[in-house]
DNA sequence: CTTGATGCCTAAACCGGTTCAGGCATCCGC
DNA sequence: GCGGATGCCTGAACCGGTTTAGGCATCAAG
């Protein structure tokens, strides 16, 4: 009969019973032991640790989600056009640094791409039904963004990437990166530029908006007026819109900031496509300093983000939160600019 | 005491107990008019249907896993480094086709990015052992690949991304790229080109490897010889390097086949720098037709790849292969050239 | 009128953990 | 020597589903 039982036992999983029985203690008591609290004897804890051990005990991450009411997995939302996201590294790479901090802990991401807002909300919504996630990282930030006030309704802890404009319940982990910006201009009005124009992302996205104030504001304290602003949505399609009808104009500016680094490689596509030199006849600077930025020529100057840092410290931030109920915003070091070879001094034949 | 435990129950969870309760039948009968099994009264089964809708009953995926087994969820594990990761538009895309399929059915997706190949192999032995996911799909198939054996040791449903080279339990989801690096030194041969060179991928990735196969096997077809081919890792910084390599040459080619968008851009970029000409100079092709493509300049003469219906497809056949036991292999239409303005008739100074 | 099959349903075990009430010693102070 | 606190441990309930064994009618076949 215990041979018999030994063989079935073979294909079978070792559970915490199997532990108990083995160490001769009750299954509460080899939970205990098994979760370091207290109420378990030096001794007899070792000895379940080291029966569990033998036996080759692996906890059942379901049997623990049932009875915790936990997940031990961290979600991620991306409401993004898959075409516009593609030419995005910045998600990989935040993904990358979140997964430095998950995986040692033996925590999950669960990933979702929506197609747009209303179903981003309806993703939210089944993830906190389904228990599927412990907490969620909430990018992207919105003007007036409708997804805070859902997922406080949610009850689900989260964690902001960037600091909202409204009220709001969550930590936020933030990069400033209006000094990149600021940098930008300075260093074009430093070169000699007057006429500065800025591509701007989507002012209905907070770091489209933000970008685009801080440009407006570094252009005044250069004292370089306003600016000439051209709003878009971030998609390189619509980057390369607005180089080509900024560079069409009869005054075309002589250097052109971009929001973002996909923006302003093909805000050098155009330019070279229309007989206008990068950067003898025009400077150009991007945001993110993505991947490409160093390889395309000239290479760009650009604002160096770092999202795998802010993936770790937004993971680091969003488990403390889960774990202690709270956590405090933290503010990562701010973007600084990288010179590369895209902006110069503008041309002499200024009149 | 009824009213007690009404409002009591309205902070609690509806469970199929309460929907059996109410309905006055069994929790076991519950569940079986819940999954639509036999063996419930027609008029039985939409009663209780009635009350679950009425109570507002959502099934716990947690219990459920702990007793079906199952996780309901499907993992991507991605081994690359995030730097060469951020460029590489595949697998966002491929995610968000993944998603059109996973999404309706109520599955999640866990995503995984690990820096080198035994922590991916180490991934999936703890995406078993946790039961975090019912299946997983493999990319980035390698020569001699050691994760198939592993999958298969696992016994863990997979699809693969292509056709391995070695026996495999698995199906796979492939696309031909060998078509299209055909058709580029096709098109090339086509223009007048008769020194055509390829930067390589890795040739220890199988799409690597097989597409210098194609453009081999494409040259001498056009009785062009081998060709010069220089092996990459598929990093940009490969690319670029390989590209100043061949063209500081002193009779460099005159067009060059990249293996890929980001590492063709990188080339552009080199020969842009060099003051080698794009295409008069020398023609560049690529692969994958990333956004970018569009969007530089010349705009990049390219072999379109489809990601989205690849993840699409791979996710069906995957639910097939984990519902059903099996699922057949599944060829995708072969990517096409798409030809944009980086390939042109060769240099007339050509002795 | 039995026998057997079939259809509908119940009760209870089960998945593998966590948690809580309480039992029994032991040790403390008084 | 006694009441109470403390430490260690057990047993059982619990999380919320799935699944199986079996009970009871009903109905067709023999």
């Amino acid at each position: 009969m215990q041979s018999t039982q030994d063989s079935i036992k073979n294909s079978a999983r070792v559970t915490i019973a199997d532990v108990a029985r083995e160490a001769g203690v009750s299954k509460g008591l080899v939970s205990f032991a098994l979760n370091d609290r207290p109420g378990v004897a030096a001794e007899t804890r070792t000895r379940i640790l080291k029966v569990a051990g033998a036996l080759g005990w692996t906890p059942s991450l379901r049997a623990r989600s049932l009875s915790s009411k936990r997940s031990f997995a961290l979600g991620l939302v991306i409401a993004r056009d898959p075409e516009v996201l593609g030419s995005d590294p910045f998600f990989t790479s935040f993904i990358a640094g979140v997964e430095t901090v998950l995986a040692p802990e033996g925590l999950a991401l669960v990933l979702s791409v929506v197609p747009d807002e209303e179903t981003e909300l309806q993703t939210y919504r089944t993830l906190v039904t389904d228990g599927r996630v412990d907490g969620v990282f909430l990018s992207d930030l919105r003007i007036d963004d409708a997804r805070i006030q859902c997922l406080a309704d949610l009850g689900l802890p989260t964690v902001t990437l960037g600091r909202p404009d409204q009220p709001s319940p969550f930590p936020a982990v933030s990069i400033d990166d209006t000094h990149g910006i600021a940098e930008s201009v300075r260093h074009l009005a430093g070169l000699g530029h007057r006429r500065i124009a800025h591509v701007a992302g989507s002012p209905a996205m907070l770091h489209g908006s933000r970008r685009q104030d801080a440009f407006t504001s570094a252009m005044r304290a250069a004292g370089l007026g306003d600016g000439q602003v051209v709003e878009t949505d971030f998609s390189i399609a619509a980057g390369a819109d607005a180089a080509r009808r900024l560079l069409s104009q009869p005054q075309p500016p002589t250097a052109i900031v971009f929001a973002s680094d996909p923006m302003a490689i093909a805000g050098i596509g155009v330019a070279q496509e229309l007989g206008v030199r990068v950067p003898e006849d025009v400077s150009i600077t991007g945001f993110d300093d993505i991947e490409f930025a160093r390889y395309i020529y000239p290479a760009l100057t650009t604002v160096g983000a770092t999202p795998l840092v802010w993936g770790r410290a937004a993971a680091i931030t969003l488990l403390g939160l889960i774990r202690t109920g709270s956590a405090d915003d933290v503010d990562l070091p701010a973007a600084r600019l990288v010179i590369r070879g895209s902006a110069s001094v503008p041309p002499p034949t200024e009149h």
